[in-house]
RNA sequence: GCCGAUGUAGCUCAGCUGGUAGAGCAACUGAUUCGUAAUCAGUAGGUCAGCGGUUCAAAUCCGCUCAUCGGCUCCA
């Protein structure tokens, strides 16, 4: 081999020998000018470092880094995505990506952020750039202006990018000296970008350049060969952004974008977020009648309707008889209490924001509890307990209240006044890890129980870096962070570790469950605590005869009922499981001279323990099977002259139709049935 | 909390550049008695989110407050 020739190896082993500076459009074109025009980028490793092993740390430290602005860096494996136009100079393994590829896909909403950036500058020269990634649901350029965007400047800037579009203008990457790059941003005022360079450049290294026709931007990349490969995009809104994450900063106009490889899958995305729009726990709490937030009662408290309420008791009494089942206890704790309290606990001191001021009564000041641990301390506290008390399980279906700053509300996801099914198990340092583990499985339960297959796992640890927002020493931290560690992987369960994220008393292991939609929702939480019982020196005494202290989990499945019933409405559409379901049985009668006969069989339905609801409004038939279908009933029985003669129902079932009629009895057996196995198809 | 948008009948929404509020569905009444997703007719229903201002006149223009929505930040 010449030093003049690399070797390109292809995905499908072959290896070609190519003139160095040979760039990867170039090797396309030999293989076919078909999948040059459809090739959107490379991706390439040199070969002088061995394979990745399977998907690694270095994918995620990868995403972080585009997420964060910057574009594909090499991970460990050198693997890294490059411009088609990129003249290779070493042997690599090559891939060409396709317009099927979701890393391709990235580099088309990076690319057109880059459009969007062009029109801006083209309509509004005096904005000033920050940056603009890819994201998983398209793109956003973070800009600064004096005046916001309207409506009508997101329609102008569309329609500018259509046409930096139709000039199909190139990207070319070039370079210049670090200083000269800097001098020129800082004489625009661009205060954003020399940031950037600052913090992602060091002094006498060269600075790389994306031009577009006249539009340049400091930008890694990689990007689409040109414009016109931009080719189905769409400026969907503009919102509020902070420089630099920091709400001490200024506030920049972040613009929302998205784009596709074609038309099809744009449209396809609007689709999507119409189908999660119909799925909106908030449309579907209005439509279903489940329950409703008022302006007069104030923002983030929820008033649980009759339907919602119902659904609310079916999950508490399934939670309850669990717990027990478990050997938890079920306890119940005040919802004021002396301020002393919250001081000795450490709320004071580390959850003072989220706590609503103090309240005076008598000549004593009171909080409300945001958290129940506290008060089930109080109950552990109040009797002397031994080693053969423990592990001691105190389960509470508490009503906690937060405050949440105004803007941050959401629905029933996101609240001021929520229930946790809080539970707080003390035990012996031997015992923190089954006790761990068992609850780890309990969580599992939950969510499989309610229809949620898929999950992930995070485990929650402290910043060292900052002590002052944790309580305990580093000594404690480590142990109670190895124990966790240690369940999760005797477990066998993979999970990402977060450090920064604990609660101010320990770590914690969160289970974030993926719905139907593929979207994650933070529910589950198990949390160690060393700290409160040492703050409230919680004691039990051990075989030893000594006094010893037990230590501490938190742990809430359901995280908040609140929020759990918001992603339970989102996954099912509003449409529940049988056993879940407030209006099991939807009784139509086809005329009211079968009203007499529908009584009958609702008194049957509900003698069997089923919940039914029976029209016999002068309506027409198919007008009450239209309603009862709409509110998403599960069964319609309707009920004439046929069935009254008979003893029968003729059943429609939710999602199938009319399935004919049949025995009274048989239908009761059916639902019976599948109310017990909790089944989530009908 | 911050940026932007929005707030009209129980619900979904219309109401142009200021001239004094409308539809469909729901509700109620009556007729109809019906075989698997809307029977017909009539009646009633609104402090136009709240407060203040500009104006002869405000749902409409301005200010403040509250709430909601999309984000940011923060979090179960």
């Amino acid at each position: 081999m010449s030093e003049q020739s690399i070797k390109v190896q292809l995905p499908d082993g072959s290896v070609r020998e190519v003139a160095r500076g040979t760039t990867p459009f170039d090797i396309a074109m030999s293989i076919s000018p078909r999948l040059a025009a459809a090739v959107v980028v490379a991706r390439v490793r040199p070969l002088a470092v061995p394979a990745p092993a399977g998907e690694t740390a270095a994918d995620e430290a990868a995403e972080a880094q585009t997420e964060a602005g910057m574009y594909s860096s090499a991970g460990e494996t050198g693997e890294r995505l490059v411009d088609l136009s990129a003249p290779l100079t070493e042997d690599v393994a090559l891939e060409l990506l396709k317009e099927n590829d979701e890393a391709a896909l990235k580099v088309v909403r990076h690319s057109a952020a880059h459009v969007m950036a062009t029109a801006i500058l083209e309509l509004f020269p005096e904005t000033k750039l920050g940056h603009g990634p890819a994201t998983d649901a398209g793109f956003f350029y973070d800009v600064y202006r004096e005046t916001p965007f309207s409506e009508t400047d997101l329609a102008a800037i569309e329609a500018k990018m259509a046409e930096v579009v139709a000039r199909d203008e190139k990207f070319v990457r070039e370079h210049e000296p670090r200083e000269k790059g800097l001098e020129e941003y800082r004489q625009h005022g661009d205060f954003m970008k020399v940031h950037f360079i600052e913090r992602f450049t060091k002094p006498g290294e060269e600075i790389s350049l994306y031009k577009n026709g006249n539009f340049t931007d400091f930008c890694r990349g990689p990007h689409v060969p040109s414009t016109g490969r931009v080719k189905a995009f769409k400026v969907t809104s503009v919102a509020g952004a902070y420089w630099l994450g920091d709400e001490k900063n200024q506030q920049l106009q972040r613009v929302y974008g998205t784009a596709f490889f074609n038309a099809k899958d744009l449209e396809q995305h609007f689709k999507r977020l119409e189908e999660i729009k119909a799925r909106d726990h908030r449309v579907l709490g209005k439509q279903l009648d489940l329950f409703s937030i008022q302006e007069v009662a104030g923002a983030g408290l929820i008033f649980w309707h009759p339907k919602g309420g119902l659904i609310r008791k079916t999950m508490e009494d399934w939670m309850r008889d669990e717990c027990i089942r478990r050997g938890y206890e079920m306890v119940f704790t005040p919802h004021i209490m002396r301020r002393e309290l919250w001081k000795i606990s450490g709320h004071e001191g580390f959850y003072s924001q989220n706590m609503y001021p103090p309240m005076e009564l008598d000549d004593a000041e009171y909080r409300l509890k945001p958290m129940n641990c506290p008060g089930h301390i109080l109950i552990y506290k109040n009797s002397p307990k031994s080693y053969r008390d423990l592990p001691q399980r105190y389960a509470e279906l508490g009503n906690v209240y937060r405050y949440e700053r105004s803007g941050t509300m959401h629905g029933l996801l996101r609240v001021r006044g929520f229930t946790q099914d809080d539970a707080h198990i003390f035990c012996t340092p031997e015992q923190i890890e089954s006790e761990i583990a068992a609850c780890v499985e309990f969580a599992d339960e939950v969510l499989k129980a309610f229809g949620f297959a898929e999950f992930k796992v995070e485990l929650s640890t402290w910043d060292p870096k900052d002590q002052k927002s944790y309580v305990g020493s580093a000594e404690h931290w480590e142990t109670a962070v190895g124990s966790l560690k240690k369940v999760l992987d005797a477990k066998g369960i993979p999970y990402r570790e977060i450090p920064g994220e604990a609660a101010f008393y320990g770590p914690k292991i969160d289970i974030k469950l993926v719905d139907v939609l593929g979207r994650l929702w933070q529910l589950s939480t198990v949390q160690f605590d060393f700290n409160l019982p040492q703050r409230f020196e919680l004691e039990y005494t051990g075989e030893d005869g000594e006094k010893h202290r037990p230590v501490m989990v938190h742990r809430a499945l359901f995280g908040s009922v609140e929020r759990f019933f918001g992603v339970l409405i989102e996954h099912y559409a509003g449409a529940f499981p049988l056993w879940l379901a407030p209006v099991q049985v939807g009784i139509v009668p086809i005329s009211e001279k079968h009203v007499e006969y529908a009584a009958a069989v609702k008194a049957k339905l509900e003698a069997a323990g089923l919940r039914v609801e029976l029209d016999s409004r002068n309506e027409k038939m198919n007008a009450k099977i239209r309603e009862f279908t709409m509110q998403k009933v599960p069964f319609v029985l309707v009920m004439g002259d046929k069935e009254a003669a008979s003893e029968a129902v003729s059943v429609r079932t939710r999602g199938k139709g009319d399935e004919g009629s049949v025995p009274l009895t048989a239908f009761v057996e059916r639902a019976k049935a599948l109310v017990a196995s909790r089944g989530t198809t009908l």
